[in-house]
DNA sequence: ATGATATTCGGAATGGTTCCTAATTAGTCT
DNA sequence: AGACTAATTAGGAACCATTCCGAATATCAT
């Protein structure tokens, strides 16, 4: 799934797109492109210097459009900030991120998770749909040069 | 602990600042009594609505001055989003927020976390200093009203 | 090739929060 | 009680990533 390589992830958004009818406009492809290239939670902003080095007039808006559209299909997940720039990632899988409050650095964190939505609805009567959870501290790199 | 009245976390905050020295305003007591009684995750502009009801001349400023000052205390604990208002809450023990799409309300969700930092740490070499966890979905109240 | 519709672009608008400055006030000292 | 001083307040301007808008353009089905 998400071990899989940078041109399996780039061609099963683009078939999912293609079967969806989606237009595969070269400003989309190469944001796409980006997105399955760059492992580091990229910003829009990112994303746009990218796109912008093979497509010197794209917008930003083209990309918050079609960030928005890959969101809505569930192709990826997005981190959103109050106080930073938004993040993308094209896992879309339940985990818990790592977010260096130095860097800015965003890690996965891959593992089984304490309270599956049946357990939460049972116990509390909400209905989860969604998650979030993250980790706020220094990555390792961060931690050790502030050690020193 | 946060089993206890408003009026004794009122008392245990105002104890805190008097003994580092903070001016106890009029303003400021306010905004506390506020965040004591109000334990729905209050956002700065509810906060400001409630404050003003007592204090008509009180400034948003000064809500926001004073919410990033409890904060800087550990006396509150703040949940920022890009997409609506910041919430602010007395409970800063580390537990799951459960948030509403619907009706926005947010509620504790308070039982043992999976992985402590320590653990975190000695698997990934990343120190972690505060999190965040968070379920989205429907509260008991907006899914029963969608399911009819 | 044509037409319908989605997509793109650039700029304006948004809105919660932060920043700035001058005026005020709580707490302290005499 | 009065004066001092540093913190606090009020009000408004500024911020800025994101969203919105309308007109131009390009994709894809036919």
């Amino acid at each position: 799934m998400y071990s899989s390589g940078t041109k399996d992830i780039e061609r099963h958004i683009v078939a999912h797109l293609r079967q969806k009818r989606y237009k595969l406009t070269a400003q989309r492809l190469e944001i796409i492109r980006t997105l399955a290239s760059e492992r580091s939670h990229p910003g829009a902003m990112d994303i746009f210097r990218l796109v912008r080095q093979r497509l010197p007039k794209v917008s930003i808006s083209t990309v918050y459009y079609t960030l928005e559209m890959l969101k809505k299909e569930g192709l990826i997940g997005e981190l959103e900030f109050y106080d930073r720039d938004n993040r993308y990632d094209v896992n879309v899988s339940n985990h818990i991120n790592l977010i260096c409050k130095e860097c800015g650095k965003i890690e996965d964190f891959t593992r089984e998770l304490p309270f599956s939505s049946e357990a939460i609805e049972e116990l509390t009567g909400f209905r989860p749909l969604g998650m979030r959870f993250e980790y706020y501290g220094y990555c390792k790199g961060c931690r050790d040069r502030r050690r020193r």
